[in-house]
DNA sequence: CGCCCAGTTGAGCGACTTCAAAATATGTGG
DNA sequence: CCACATATTTTGAAGTCGCTCAACTGGGCG
């Protein structure tokens, strides 16, 4: 029996139904064992600033964390969202500084895995290496989609097109049956993501909710028709390299 | 004398400006022997398609290259503009597969590497695939850019930030004076770059004109006065990680 | 109970699109 | 080097999507 199965897994969810099966159990040990330190953080809480040198990156067991860019007003613009799973500023190591900030969402479990940590794995772990640089270019991934959203889809689309993506990366780790999951977004949140007001916002989810496609209550979403919602944005999830 | 004066090089440009100090010419000469081909390609040709996976990436020597994305009904999304120094697809490697298509602007000349060629650099030398890796990074950076640019500017900002970005890194190789340079895109190119439809890119580079900040004329690119562009879009080039 | 934040709705406006046509470059073959 | 064909740029007019501003509603919590 590997002996992941017998300690406390930070990493349970790490690439989960992505890639795993090329994550030995010794290249899983020696991530556990670059673990500094795992904390529970308050929602709403501000992790990383923009520009600051940081010598540590954050993985996200627990909550919800987004990342975002301000502008010259302090409107925000979200450039990611962050489930369960997520190494949420592994970037942060080869960059050195962060471009952007990074806060939590929700009440969230974070474990800490200092860059001197990595550059030993860097070293000596070839195939953790590429599997981590993997991850970091699944978060490029989803930015291109990010981009091809803001830049051809209209406001309904760009809703339909966000749920779908959030959708399809909590069901690779468990946190959505296809049709419910939870989301700690208010309606502002969302036009931080999509590029839009929080009024529109809240106008083009009535439409959704109209259509029978999708609903929003108390930061739980319940997607009435999956097959519609993508149809409606022409959603296809490849980009997120699920199942393999 | 470092070794590599003495070859022709095809990486003299490859982060160029950026965090080059990092790279020793025992990497270099790595990366070098690592190229399987040189070859030169005509405008507008498509290099590879979205899905299909690949064994091998491309450096871009000389010309230009973007990368886009098509939605259901044939309109493009460009997700990057490459300039000489760029490594086009080198997040190809880790991921297996593209999730977009990559094709020529301009009459190109690349160089290939084997996906074989880099995991024997993986196995070998972290200073370099930390390097490259950094390189992938840097082309996240860009997208998260876009993303903002998408999300939070109006249509002329969005362009201004558009020309700032590719006068910062063409400079960055030594393309640009900080004035004048060359870029071969049509209106048509930079309405799919920017999210707008041509006819308004081009009343909005009349605007440019007429503030006399920006002119476009035959593919050659003229900022009059790029302080003033870059305060137009509130545009801060730290994230592309020039000089430093 | 009353406050505050999130959500909801309406009216009017402005930015950008769409559709259409004309003007100007660019490229090609003779 | 010209004539022709094609691509790109430019301009106008009308329409629409999403924004702004403003008010009101409702739920959670001290």
């Amino acid at each position: 029996m590997p002996w992941g199965d017998m300690l406390p897994m930070i990493f349970a969810d790490f690439l989960r139904n992505r890639r795993r099966e090329q994550l030995s159990d010794q290249d899983l040990a020696a991530l556990e064992a670059s673990v500094s330190q795992v904390r529970k953080t308050h929602a709403r809480q501000l992790l990383a600033h923009a520009g600051e040198p940081i010598a540590c990156s954050t993985y996200l067991m627990e909550g919800f964390i987004c990342r975002y860019m301000d502008d010259r007003n302090g409107l925000r613009q979200l450039v990611a969202v962050h489930v369960p799973g997520d190494f949420v500023d592994l970037h942060g190591y080869p960059l050195g500084r962060l471009d952007h900030d990074v806060a939590t969402l929700s009440a969230s479990k974070i474990a800490m895995v200092p860059h001197e940590a990595l550059d030993g794995l860097l070293a000596q772990r070839p195939n953790l290496t590429k599997l981590l640089w993997f991850s970091t270019l699944l978060d490029a991934a989803m930015h291109r989609e990010w981009i091809f959203r803001l830049g051809r889809l209209d406001a309904v689309a760009r809703i339909a097109h966000f749920f779908c993506e959030i959708e399809a990366k909590l069901r690779a780790v468990g946190l959505s049956d296809g049709s419910r999951f939870a989301l700690p977004l208010t309606q502002a949140d969302l036009g931080e993501a999509c590029g839009m007001t929080s009024v529109h916002i809240n106008r083009m989810l009535r439409e959704l909710r109209e259509r029978e496609l999708l609903q929003v209550q108390r930061g739980r979403v319940t997607i009435s028709d999956l097959a519609a919602l993508r149809r409606l944005c022409d959603y296809d999830p490849s980009y997120l390299f699920i199942g393999g």
